[in-house]
DNA sequence: GTAATAGTGTCTGTGAGACACTATGGT
DNA sequence: ACCATAGTGTCTCACAGACACTATTAC
């Protein structure tokens, strides 16, 4: 047998707003680190959870109360130094949201603050977020992943906006249409527009057998 | 605090024979599972493993009696299912080498077998064979990982060998050489040629700054 | 010489990028 | 009518794939 570890999941929670990559991070009621920002993060409680992913899904609901749509494990850090408590491993997942689903946050359990612009994170939280926004940033050129940084709907337009602002690059708007008319992991609503002070424009969701689509090269 | 969990590392070592991909399988000594073939795998050491990098460098060590040159963690396979001694987390790794580093096994410790054809394996050992599998020729289309399964020189006709086995598709060697010599993660070895029946062959080997390079598309 | 493999040159079709164009609503 | 945005059409250049070609060795 083995001497016990400490074994932890933490959540790199993305959401965009004002055009800006974010995360989530909670200010720590414990110790160690206590009243610093940290990722959210919790202990995996065996009795209750089938695996790290539902754990991941708890800690998530019951630290910031959401359920994020797309939720994937990340990476797993291991070692004697990462945490003062001793050796321990952080299962650690990344989660994309609409931004209207923080608003709800009237309690003020969490700040929202820039991917580039982070303060000083305890353990090795800083590792991790960076790891994270490399596999956000990667996987976007050639998936359908920033998709569930918007809402139920949403127009090509502001979809293409929100590749450009995950990837920071600006895309060529026939080009950008053209690939994703070959992937088609979006359908038109029906009769539904976004009506604004000019042409309304088509209404589009994802099919819902497609949480994740890949490209064949890049966006 | 939590209950204490099981912690152990797992590592699906490919090797290429015979112009198959395999992967090697150790007997198991001990319950549960005894005399079963299974994935080498070990409890993480917390004294003695710095990192489960280390500890999975460990056991290759301790259970193969080799280091090998490429080792990548793949994915953290958790539960309270899949191992019968309870709530238990795998970080799993995989590993290349060349099939001469397996050659040296006197005591025969382990045993080779096709990937496309293994036996049933204990734990969800078939899992995460599955998922390394996957991961191996879809990091094969786009990167330099293949090398790894040749010895420290090769000539290209080598490599492009090597990397329609692992892929299973043929390749144009026009096209082949002409993305390597893109790429540029290979040096010529002065006045090193592979001999044999015909035309010597010049011999490369991964420059040592080298260990994974991305291509820009695919293969 | 011939056979066999190493290694290179060239043509062509596809498709990404650039950009101009048309369409449709509000004011 | 005019403006702003939605949405489409077209040209071109680069490059991947196909394949033919040359080069170099053993016999």
């Amino acid at each position: 047998m083995q001497a016990p570890l400490i074994v932890t999941v933490d959540i790199v929670l993305f959401t965009l707003s004002a055009g800006v990559l974010k995360i989530v991070l909670l200010r720590r009621e414990h110790d160690p680190y206590a009243q610093q920002l940290a990722l959210p993060g919790g202990y995996i409680h065996p009795e209750e959870d089938r695996d790290s992913l539902a754990a991941a899904e708890r800690v998530l609901r019951q630290k910031t109360g959401l359920i994020s749509p797309y939720l994937e494990q990340l990476f797993t850090f291991t070692g004697g130094v990462r945490d003062p408590r001793g050796w321990s491993a952080s299962i650690a997942y990344y989660a994309l949201v609409h931004e209207s689903v923080l608003i709800s946050d009237d309690e003020h359990r969490f700040e929202l603050l820039p991917v580039d612009a982070l303060p000083d994170l305890p353990f090795d939280h800083q590792r991790i977020t960076t790891h994270a926004v490399k596999r956000l940033r990667d996987k976007s050129t050639y998936s359908s992943l920033p998709c569930h940084l918007l809402p139920g709907q949403f127009t090509l337009t502001e979809l293409q906006h929100t590749y450009e602002q995950v990837l920071g690059i600006s895309l060529d708007k026939s080009v950008f249409r053209r690939k994703l008319g070959e992937m088609d992991f979006l359908e038109a609503i029906p009769d539904a527009m976004r009506l604004g002070k000019h042409r309304p424009a088509q209404l589009y969701r994802l099919r819902d057998d497609a949480r994740l689509a890949l490209f064949n090269k890049t966006v």
